[in-house]
RNA sequence: AGCGGGGUGGAGCAGUCUGGAGUGCUCACCGGGCCCAUAACCCGGAGGUCGCGUGGUUCAAAUCCCGCCCCCGCUACCA
């Protein structure tokens, strides 16, 4: 039994403040974080945010400030967007911390080097002249760099240096067929075993000075600077201290967290780096899906970027991370609304959870509790009680949920509970019979969710503990509730408009 | 073009892999109950030929196979 768990998120290139996407993958991560936490794993969550390139240099320039101030201004609004989603990473990972990150970066290319896995060979791209940079295919839009469309985009020709990517090719394709580099959900896995069916080709590994000024440098080659590659994906070792020994305590990464995306670059140039070092690979690469805003595409041009900060100011951060990972099924893409959000927290969290919370707080602070076996909970989500099996409980359903990376599925069966507690209180009508028993169940049918809860709710949940008085951990859910005064409960979610 | 995803009561979604009475969720609508609670909660009801073929397999298809129509995403350098 493994008792460490290290995760990890992409790090966000800092050219512009946090989305919404970003948001959906830091709290995916964090529910997982959390949830290993609860089984009191140790564990590491890390994420950052990627700072170098030409984008970055280009845009300070155009903002008058420098590099180094312009992405500590972007990196700070991801720093705060972690606060306000109440994310539990243990690190803060910047490309551009000269001593936590660049010794490792450089560590890489020189251990890459060595193998004799890095070259010198013409690289040809996509130039804009306009933006002084070379531009992605992706970025192209009518063949033309959007933001200078007068102008031709160039090809042309710089000399740099070449990872040996194809070397590893058939290496990377066996490890993923035999899943000992898992990608889940399998359709990415399939998806990404399908692309590279001709193999892998070698990657360009640095750029001329001329044309990337802002970057980690070569070693032994003041002309050049690492490219993204070296630079970016080597955070998940610099962010537990490689390389340092000390990150051998979490290296293995047990998951990689990615956008769909990023998949080819996690599950190809990072794994064929890896393999070059001699490094243990990540265990899993879980892909999620992007985010529709209303059913349409996001993106910059329509208008409809959302922005998570924003957001937090006007809902709680419970509300957008309940939100984001119920609309969202694992994978997949999941769609983003701001009335369905408000749906959501009026009607799951403060009708359902919120009213039932209060109405038993207020009841037990009236009548009291009184201990006996809680059979609500013991036929409804500790085990089946049909056959008496604990196999077949809710409980053991929304732990193969979280096996499966299905948060949406074990958020939606704990509320189903929820669902069946509220039943249970109008049936059983406490405040007419005043039955310390039945409230005390109740009370200890909260606890059980609340605990379950925690990975996805952790604000909401540690107030109901207080409430309530009980410890957050997995292992409480057996212990039955202890006995104390109960005050009602504060308004857990005051509803919106 | 290729690859991938989708078309389920008025809206938005699960369910399809592992076939079994159209089951479920969040709303909208109609009727009732309760008065502890955040005008919350509970019960009941109306409403769908599960894109099309009136296709195939099967005792049985939303689910598997075939064909067609429509929507959307991706096609390698950063969610």
């Amino acid at each position: 039994m493994e008792d460490k768990f290290y995760i990890t998120t992409t790090i966000p290139y800092a050219n512009a403040p946090p989305h919404i996407g970003f948001a959906l993958e830091i709290i995916q991560a964090d529910i997982l974080a959390r949830w290993n936490t609860l089984h009191k794993k140790k564990v590491f969550f890390l994420t950052g945010t990627d700072e170098h390139g030409t984008k970055n240099y280009q845009t300070a320039k155009k903002q008058k400030l420098t590099p180094q101030e312009f992405v500590d201004k972007n990196s700070e609004l991801f720093k705060e967007l972690t606060k306000a989603l109440n994310i539990s990473n243990n690190y803060f990972i910047r490309t551009t911390d000269k001593k936590r990150h660049w010794p490792g970066a450089i560590e890489m290319w020189r251990i890459l080097k060595e193998r004799g896995d890095i070259y010198k060979k013409k690289y040809s791209g996509k130039y804009c002249s306009g933006c002084e940079r070379f531009i992605t295919e992706k970025e192209l839009e009518d063949n033309k760099c959007p933001e200078h469309p007068s102008l031709n985009i160039q090809q042309i020709e710089e000399e740099n240096y070449f990872f040996r990517l194809s070397k590893y090719s058939d290496k990377i394709k066996k490890l993923i067929e035999t899943n000992k580099l898992e990608i889940l959900p399998e359709k990415w896995k399939n998806d990404f075993l399908g692309l590279i069916k001709n193999g892998l080709t070698d990657v360009s590994f640095s750029r001329d000075i001329k044309h990337l000024p802002w970057g980690i440098p070569v070693p032994e080659d003041k002309n050049q600077v690492l490219y993204v590659w070296c630079d970016a994906l080597t955070n998940y070792l610099t962010g537990i201290g490689f390389p340092n020994k000390k990150y051998e305590k979490f290296w293995p990464a047990d998951i990689h967290l990615v956008g769909k995306d990023m998949l080819r670059f996690h599950a190809g140039i990072w794994p064929g780096m890896l393999l070059s070092a001699g490094l243990q690979l990540p265990k899993k690469i879980i892909v999620h899906g992007f985010l529709t805003i209303d059913g349409k595409k996001m993106s910059k041009s329509t208008g409809n970027v959302i922005s998570p900060l924003e957001l937090a100011k006007k809902y709680s951060s419970d509300s957008i991370r309940y939100y984001l990972t119920r609309t969202t099924p694992f994978g997949d893409d999941g769609d983003f609304s701001e009335k369905a959000l408000m749906e959501r927290h009026n009607n799951e969290l403060a009708n359902k959870l919120g009213n039932l919370v209060s109405r038993v707080s207020t009841l037990a602070e009236k009548y009291g509790i009184e201990k006996c076996e809680n059979e609500l909970a013991l036929k409804n989500l500790i085990s089946d009680w049909k056959s008496k099996k604990i196999e077949n409980s809710r409980l053991s359903t929304i732990k193969e949920h979280f096996k499966n990376y299905e948060l949406d599925r074990a958020l939606s069966e704990i509320f189903a509970f929820l669902d069946i507690c509220n039943e249970y209180i109008q049936k059983t009508q406490p405040w007419k019979s005043k039955d310390k028993k039945i409230l005390y169940e109740l009370a200890d049918s909260i606890k059980s969710a609340s605990i379950l809860l925690w990975p996805f709710i952790p604000e909401t949940s540690e107030k109901i503990a207080n409430v309530f008085g009980f410890k957050i951990s997995i292992s409480e859910l057996n212990n039955p509730l202890k006995i104390s005064k109960i005050k009602k409960s504060e308004i857990l979610f005051n509803k919106i408009k």
